[in-house]
DNA sequence: CGTATAAATGTTATGTTATAACATATCAAT
DNA sequence: ATTGATATGTTATAACATAACATTTATACG
């Protein structure tokens, strides 16, 4: 598990996010616009996940963005191209922990540290899943809520 | 998988489904009361994820609930007791496929016909999934978007 | 029985999340 | 420079969900 919840270099960590970001829409054409680049510094601030008007009070605060539209069409944007995540469960957005590989992720929400973390390997295991029913896989959704090692032992890691 | 895609008898799956939801209320000291049973008659009518707001109109149409916070209750309290599952991905709901089983459910979503299936053997995975993170899970959520083999071999099945 | 208490329903109001539709501006290629 | 595609700006509203409080109904127990 890339693991969120312990301690880490939490700006080295963004740091790489963003290069991977930079590099990735050069590589793939893609533009990175001043609003784009905006909203995924601020999932990057903390590995939690942000609802679009946390986002959007942001980006209003920066001077970037101030309608609904607006931050959905970013968020949106990073989600298709895997710079970040939905969140089903909470209707909320985290930044991507590796988006330089092509996956499935599993989500793993922290009910105490709110922190999201992600693991890559649930592609596999869904195709498993739907294997004897015969069912053909799009998207898949893994998200699971609960503790994480950090704050089973703490009292709290917020 | 319980294959809701393909045809079967669902007089019979209705039926039966209705009966275990009124065994399992008595059982259990649960108010099996007029709004809760439509429900879940309305979300047994067939194997597709409702919206709250779909609940409502249709106890509306019947007299029996007029207002959101009705409609919530009586789903949430399916869903808490294990006779329907909430669908994160649709913000929906269905009515459980095997209401005596305790479990935690994968649903698939067949994104042609619309029905949603339900397997139950997503407990263990889950946990196989998270340990080596040391994660402790509360709540799993594995939902699949995609085609089921009804739909795949025909062109439409809905 | 009747009365206390808990559970469920009824109601108002509002909060939260998300998108449709259309106008304008900017970028990128020829 | 013109054109076509992409992104942003804006209005309005749709869709999903709950807080808070009043009233009614069920159940338990003296």
């Amino acid at each position: 598990m890339q693991n969120v919840f312990a301690p880490h270099d939490h700006a080295s960590c963004t740091q790489s996010a963003l290069t991977t970001f930079e590099r990735a829409c050069a590589e793939r054409g893609l533009r990175l616009t001043p609003i784009r680049k905006r909203t995924l510094e601020i999932l990057l601030e903390g590995h939690h996940a942000l609802g679009a008007y946390d986002v959007l009070q942001k980006l209003s605060d920066d001077g970037l963005a101030d309608k609904p539209p607006m931050a959905y069409r970013a968020l949106n944007f990073l989600v298709e191209h895997g710079f970040a995540h939905r969140v089903e469960r909470l209707n909320a957005y985290v930044a991507c922990a590796h988006p330089d590989a092509d996956h499935t992720p599993a989500l793993w929400i922290c009910s105490d540290c709110h922190k999201v973390a992600e693991t890559a390997q649930a592609a596999e295991l869904g195709q498993r899943l739907g294997q004897d029913g015969g069912f053909s896989i799009n998207t898949l959704t893994i998200e699971a809520e609960g503790s994480c090692q950090q704050c089973r032992g703490e009292s709290s890691n917020d």
